[in-house]
RNA sequence: GGCGGGGUAGCCAAGUGGUAAGGCAGGGCUCUGCAAAAGCUCUAUCACCGGUUCGAUUCCGGUCCUCGCCUCCA
């Protein structure tokens, strides 16, 4: 079997085959954070399942080209520099830097492209004008420039590739802004907005004023600087579906830079959101969650990555702290087992076993269903711990359990490095030995408990007793 | 109103036209000086009503409930 993922764009699953078949290189774009505020764990819910995506078809053996943007000119960031007295680079530094260290928390690797919308100002005012050039936008009494729907359409073009719309049906004007009013249709959205008193010293030249980018062109001008005009995945939080990637579609379409008919992006993932104890997230709520308000109560990365990528990505997910509680737990249950395996196999090294990594594949294959993924991973666990309880796996059993088990871990990224105990604690654990040989039960219970008040527990084994942090 | 997801054990969550994975929590047992870890073991008529079928949780129709999107949104 071969990966099958599920692409907005045909509302089916679909086997993946990337553009260039034969370097196995593929390009995947995935919209990253406006860095206006801390990430929020539904934030992180969609670059998780966007690493997840990276890791597996790295795991398939393709080389992955992975750019993930950064949103740092918007209006929210507009106001809050205002507010603050601030310059964009500094307010946006600082909400940048916490992301990536977010990242890192949560076992991301990092995208190969970082790309900043500010830095590339210079690519959608390329961008723009191509469209302009081919009647596609044009600019409003106000200055700005807009999209216009229909011209697109009008050049076989087809607006609505990501979601049925209906726009006789569809609640219209509802919810657009004051300043947009002079749009020719109200679904033709903004490329440029025109410099305006609120936006104080926020603004670029362009060939068409004073003013700023609108919110959906920088993905495709980065995109296409970075992956080329036709690309293999973009990805991206459900809620970016419409308009955000239909729009990005439009303008990359529109200007006509793809070859040979080629779709903009070829394979189009959205992530479900995620909702807290069963309610959407809101402060009101008390259900409102950045990452550093988990790890500030003692959870770690592993354990929330783990939660996140439990379920299905295309399902919403319900994120409990009881689920937490679960995902210690289950960590620590495959963290024994690994370790014991690492005692075993000491410094033999194998090739993988193949069961395990065959169930955890297809299970991947089939739309990375992690579920069953995971089900494959416990169901191994238990088989591991019970040879190794029957004495049915030698030291080169063990590496190949092991070396199976580090290729599974290349794309959960959940696995532990084992801590060493400090030598004094050590010192403590032989002495309770020594007592319990000598039956001084009283003094052996001492020590455990004195161990475990310094956060470590005592495990006896047949190999003799076991230090591990608790 | 339009479009799109869901409803499976106490909780989370896969899956299938032939009587339902996995994880967490809970009960019992084995091992242990006691623990821990591990192993064994127990815990579900798959929202409701019709239909198709030898047989449906799985297919079709309807009902109820729930969530998301419809130009801030991961």
């Amino acid at each position: 079997m071969a990966l099958h993922i599920h692409n907005t764009l045909t509302r089916k699953v679909e086997q993946f085959e990337p553009h260039d078949t034969e370097t196995r290189s593929v390009g995947m774009y995935c919209c990253g954070p406006t860095v206006h505020d801390f990430a929020h764990i539904g934030n992180f819910r969609t670059f998780v399942f966007a690493d997840l995506v990276r890791r597996y078809l790295e795991f398939r053996g393709y080389q992955v080209n992975h750019v993930m943007n950064i949103t740092d000119v918007e209006d929210k960031i507009i106001r809050r520099v205002r507010e603050q007295a601030t310059t964009i680079a500094e307010f946006t530094s600082k909400y940048s830097n916490a992301f990536f260290e977010d990242l890192q928390t949560l076992n991301c690797v990092e995208p190969h492209h970082i790309p900043k919308a500010t830095d590339h100002i210079p690519e959608m005012i390329d961008l723009i004008s191509r469209l302009m050039d081919r009647g596609i936008a044009y600019q409003a009494p106000d200055q700005s420039i807009y999209f216009s729907i229909e011209k697109y359409q009008g050049c076989g073009c087809q607006y609505g590739q990501l979601v049925n719309l209906n726009f006789d049906e569809m609640r219209q004007g509802d919810r657009v802004s004051d300043d947009e009013y002079e749009k020719e249709s109200v679904a033709d959205f903004a490329l440029w907005k025109a410099r305006v008193p609120e936006d104080g010293e926020v603004y670029w030249p362009s060939p068409w004023g004073e003013g700023r980018p609108g919110w959906h062109i920088e993905c495709s001008a980065m995109s296409m600087k970075l992956l080329g005009t036709s690309f293999d995945l973009h990805l991206g939080g459900e809620d970016l579906a419409f308009p955000h990637h239909e729009d990005e579609i439009a303008q990359s379409e529109g200007a006509a830079v793809q070859e040979d008919g080629r779709p903009y992006v070829k394979y189009w993932l959205h992530g479900a959101h995620l909702v807290v104890e069963g309610k959407k997230m809101s402060k009101s709520l008390g259900n409102f969650f950045t990452l550093r308000d988990l790890t500030d109560q003692g959870y770690n990365g592993r354990e929330i990555r783990q939660l996140m990528i439990s379920a299905h990505y295309r399902e919403t997910f319900n994120f409990t702290l009881d689920g937490l509680a679960g995902a210690r737990t289950a960590l620590n249950r495959i963290h024994e087992c690994v370790t014991k395996l690492r005692d075993k196999a000491g410094d033999t090294s194998a090739e993988p076993a193949p069961q395990v990594l065959e169930q955890f594949t297809s299970a991947m294959d089939d739309n990375l269903n992690v579920s069953s993924a995971w089900a494959a991973v416990f169901d191994w666990v238990r088989d591991c711990n019970r040879r190794l309880v029957d004495g049915a796996l030698d030291a080169a059993g063990a590496a190949a359990e092991l070396a199976a088990w580090n290729r599974i871990d290349s794309v959960l990224g959940v696995g532990q490095t084992d801590e060493v105990a400090p030598e004094a604690l050590v010192a403590l654990m032989h002495e309770r030995t020594d007592a319990r040989a000598a039956k001084n039960f009283a003094r052996a219970d001492a020590i455990r408990d004195e161990l475990a008040a310094q956060g470590w527990a005592i495990e006896d084994t047949a190999n003799g007793p076991r230090l591990k942090r608790s």
